[in-house]
DNA sequence: TGTTAGCACTCTAACCCTTTAAGTGCTAAT
DNA sequence: ATTAGCACTTAAAGGGTTAGAGTGCTAACA
């Protein structure tokens, strides 16, 4: 059902002035302060009807009303004024991004940076996992008699390095020789296929038989590894911010993130493939903190998704500021991730 | 001044039951649990000697007794009795540590979380500044016409790997014999030595001088980074602890967890060569959060400090089982990297 | 001289009661 | 459809009382 006009801005007032303040807003509020030529009595019927589409809430009977996730939810996709982020702001997200950064995690790393700064929230981001990435280019370097350093470098840019053991006999030539062949047989392949290979090794290449297991090891470890591909940044952010004024609430949001596991959880659920999403906790949805907000971007190329980052902070958010700070970010991955 | 063993034995009641309790300490809750033989009143004028003397403090006139900064530290030193940990958790230690740890990092990494599992509290690790560590091995790769892998391994066994650019026009023997220029010029001196070295760049070698000022810069990023020198695991550990009931306290503690600066303040601070040490934060001193405290041990070799380990959390900490967990991780590092 | 029983004193925490102020829902008039 | 008016609900703040725990002090005792 199609909220009227009166209704919608009614609903835009009072989620704007609950974040601006915190407080749950009354009809003297919005008549007084935001609509004048309309008394309270009037607005009460439209939010008695707001609260009964499940827009609104009331702490208790005598109380102001307070936004829902419904409410939430409809301010981001629909009500909210777009904000523009001042010169200095912008400067600064620039002078971030000019930042070394050799691979993608540490665009990411950067990426998470700023949006925490910006937005004064916990800033998160996942690469996903690399599964269906596909191997650009592989290389050994000698190190040591016995160890080799391998170099991967994935479509996607991704790069890691790992050192396998070779046999100590086996020279620079043949180490070269098993390269070569390895390349051959792995580039422009994604993981799943590499594991999927038969491998027919004839006479000439039984030798690499040994490198050739320590490779596709190497490259299991880096491709399966869920770990270290969540970026976060201002864990303490969320002290700053009125919501949390009880341990418990502390206790649940820290719980969250600091476990891996489920914000990554969160992190990778299908995202609707919208620009900005918005999940928020509550009796419905228990994965997040009660009454906090996740809000993310995907950052997608060749229509792969490379990955998510956004923020996760109370659902009391300012979601101007945040989309802001998202939209823009997303336009200098943009920029970066291309001209590599 | 010398406490006599009746106050001594009384201050390790107190602190020990406080430990266990949570709760202030009352003359009646010593004589009946305790001390049978002395009357409530006795204790009465011991507890009052010991406030003289600054090891027990009152929250109000009339509650029971509380131990001071001053009380936990004697008790470690002194008083507590030692703890030994269970089979089971001996072998957790050595299970863990037998994950991969190709560099000295990794083997912190191992033991920091070790120490946060079996001990529940937050625990931090610092590799200290790596200025005065010796470069052993350096070793160029060419990976792309223009980019060479540089891999630095020092003396702890650090171990670091860096891109530098290289002229294309380079061939690869001149690469090598570039390496094997550097490597005569730097291995076996330390970071500031080489900064200070005077290099004639006579003609045959003029070449190599801008590949020479790249290693450099690699070098130094490496050696100056203070970034990613503390680990950490287990930040919201602290929630559960009774201790840190309010949010001030919380924000208190986090703001000091999660900040590298300035964790890395008193990590570093000179440890008085002790083997385990405690600091707690109190009035006197701010760096540590209020009520809090931190207990790390140092590992040496060849009279070099190469890391410092521990845990951070409530003064009203079970310093018994720390100790016993940071003497036994010291002990499993000892053997590890004396090894390698 | 060290130890103990007894007792007055202090302080917190819990409970209850009252008041105040904010905000709503409903009704009747416009 | 809108509004003024009013009864009703509720949280929050303040005040007063009581119960209980623990101390410090004193005087008696071994």
């Amino acid at each position: 059902m199609e909220l009227s006009d009166r209704k919608k801005k009614i609903l835009q007032i009072v989620v704007d002035d609950y974040i601006d303040t915190a407080v749950p807003v009354s009809s003297k509020q919005i008549s007084e302060k935001y609509m004048q030529n309309v008394s309270s009595a009037t607005i009460r019927s439209e939010l008695s009807a707001l609260e009964e589409l499940g827009y609104l809430t009331q702490l208790h009977t005598s109380s102001g009303r307070v936004p829902s996730a419904e409410a939430y939810k409809l301010y981001v996709s629909d009500l909210m004024t777009k904000e523009h982020l001042s010169n200095k702001e912008l400067d600064y997200i620039k002078e971030i991004f000019l930042q070394k950064a050799d691979n993608i995690e540490n665009v990411f790393k950067n990426a998470v940076k700023v949006i925490s700064e910006l937005t004064d929230y916990t800033s998160v981001a996942v690469s996903p996992s690399a599964v269906g990435d596909k191997l650009k280019q592989i290389k050994f370097f000698r190190f040591k008699d016995d160890k080799a350093l391998v170099i991967i470098v994935t479509e996607l840019k991704l790069l890691k390095d790992n050192y396998i053991d070779i046999p100590s006999d086996m020279t620079n030539e043949q180490l070269d020789e098993a390269n070569a062949f390895i390349s051959r047989l792995f580039e422009g392949k994604s993981f799943t296929e590499i594991c999927e290979m038969e491998i027919d090794f004839n006479e000439s290449f039984s030798g690499y038989k040994t490198i050739f297991i320590n490779v596709v090891d190497a490259l299991k470890t880096y491709f399966t590894a869920r770990e270290d591909t969540v970026i976060m940044e201002g864990q303490d952010k969320i002290l700053r911010h009125a919501d949390y004024l009880d341990v418990d609430r502390i206790k649940e949001f820290l719980s969250v993130v600091t476990s891996k596991d489920k914000l990554l959880d969160v992190l990778t659920e299908d995202n609707k493939e919208l620009k900005i999403n918005v999940k928020i906790g509550s009796d419905g949805y228990e994965k997040l903190p009660k009454e906090s907000s996740l809000v993310t971007a995907t950052y997608t190329a060749n229509g792969k998704k490379i990955g998510t980052y956004g923020v996760i902070g109370p659902s009391r958010m300012d979601y101007q500021k945040v989309v802001a700070v998202l939209e823009n970010v997303g336009r200098i991955l943009e920029s970066i991730l291309v001209d590599k």
